[in-house]
DNA sequence: ATCTATTAATAACT
DNA sequence: TAGTTATTAATAGAT
């Protein structure tokens, strides 16, 4: 419902998500509401950002609707529960434990490891979840590939202005300095620098970032 | 969002009530789900309608958040909350916590999302990884389907011998039977069977788990 | 349940 | 954080 339709997954940008967060948030509660008033119903809503901070709806109060839903849950379970705190911790480390374990177990199968056991359905859809993740991945290094280049090229412009500036700048000197060489040399080793990295010296407002071109030509290496 | 604007009151009518309840809860869910995923936030839904049919949805553990909730709730109340950071500081606790949460991004990243910051040369690692992955699915699938196909062959083999085996079985009956048809009809009819399903009769120690073979036909289905 | 005319929500932009 | 707007999504009423 926007300018472009969106997928459901995290949204990648923290800011993006902050304000989505925001949006999506108040327009989830005036429904909730709406619900509650239109079909007089009891409806109650928490929701915890992913920086922890609480935001709650409840058509009336949110302890009864959590204490009707607990009894709900319980119903058919066992008898009483007496250490609440400590079997919800308890059973947090369980879950979490559990979860882990899944979780593992998931990353061995897309790894292509306990695949044994299986059917051809659950191995059809483990593919095709390998398949968009590749794709995904590939189109995110397209894009990383298309980023460096960009950045190389726009560097190679820099350099080869600054390579035409100095060259003209050489042809001045010669042609000015047939009777200065002296002072010409003088200003070269003031610089420190030899006369073999003339084309790289940054001299007079040229960019200061060069450094990083050997990092990105190293991270080209890897792309094919 | 309709054919008319309506007005935010209970609705009069208890059957357009009921409709409108039913479309708008689905609206609810799907948007709370939405919220939770896009920007990965912690959301519980509870609905209790009219009639006091329950509906929820939690992002993770309904008891997870709604102790949560009850924790923040009494927060400023009573006394401290050494707890959570006891917990988090608890070593096993933590280890599992971090592992599993690793776990998760891993997984995450095979199925191609939170790849921002992720330089190319992990990004072919990546690449990689799902393309190992993917090839030891595919080889494991095509194990499978093998399998199958296999079985399909031995099964099309032994209903073919059993065919062959009942039509001469037919042509017996028929030839000595020219004169006792009497005889043939009282049998087949004890067997509760019509004509029409003679070819796929279990009679004489056949095999006995033909059911089977549909199951295997339909996982084949998914192969490609 | 399914179909649409219409309203509401919202993604990207400012 | 708060508007604006082009689009998509939800849904009220009808079938």
């Amino acid at each position: 419902m926007a300018r472009e339709k969106i997928q459901i997954r995290k949204i990648d940008n923290a800011t993006a998500r902050q304000v989505t967060f925001s949006k999506r948030r108040r327009g989830l509660f005036k429904k909730a509401e709406e619900l509650s008033i239109l079909c007089d119903a009891e409806v109650a809503l928490i929701v915890f950002s992913a920086t922890g901070k609480l935001f709650e709806f409840c058509s009336s109060s949110m302890n009864d609707v959590i204490e009707k839903h607990r009894i709900r849950s319980n119903e058919g379970t066992s008898s009483d529960q007496p250490a609440l705190d400590f079997q919800l911790e308890n059973s947090d480390f369980a879950r979490l434990s559990k979860q882990a374990e899944e979780s593992n177990h998931q990353l061995r199968q897309l790894k292509g490891e306990e695949l044994q056991g299986l059917t051809i359905e659950e191995l059809h859809k483990l593919e095709k979840s390998l398949e968009t993740g590749l794709n995904r991945v590939l189109e995110r290094k397209g894009a990383q590939i298309m980023e460096q280049i960009d950045l190389l090229r726009r560097k190679g412009v820099q350099l080869m202005e600054e390579n035409i500036r100095l060259q003209q700048r050489v042809i001045e000197i010669s042609k000015a300095g047939k009777q200065t060489i002296v002072d010409t040399e003088n200003v070269v080793f003031e610089d420190g620098q030899s006369s073999e990295s003339v084309t790289t010296v940054a001299q007079s407002g040229g960019p200061q970032d060069y450094d990083d071109s050997s990092d990105t030509s190293l991270k080209l290496g890897y792309a094919n």
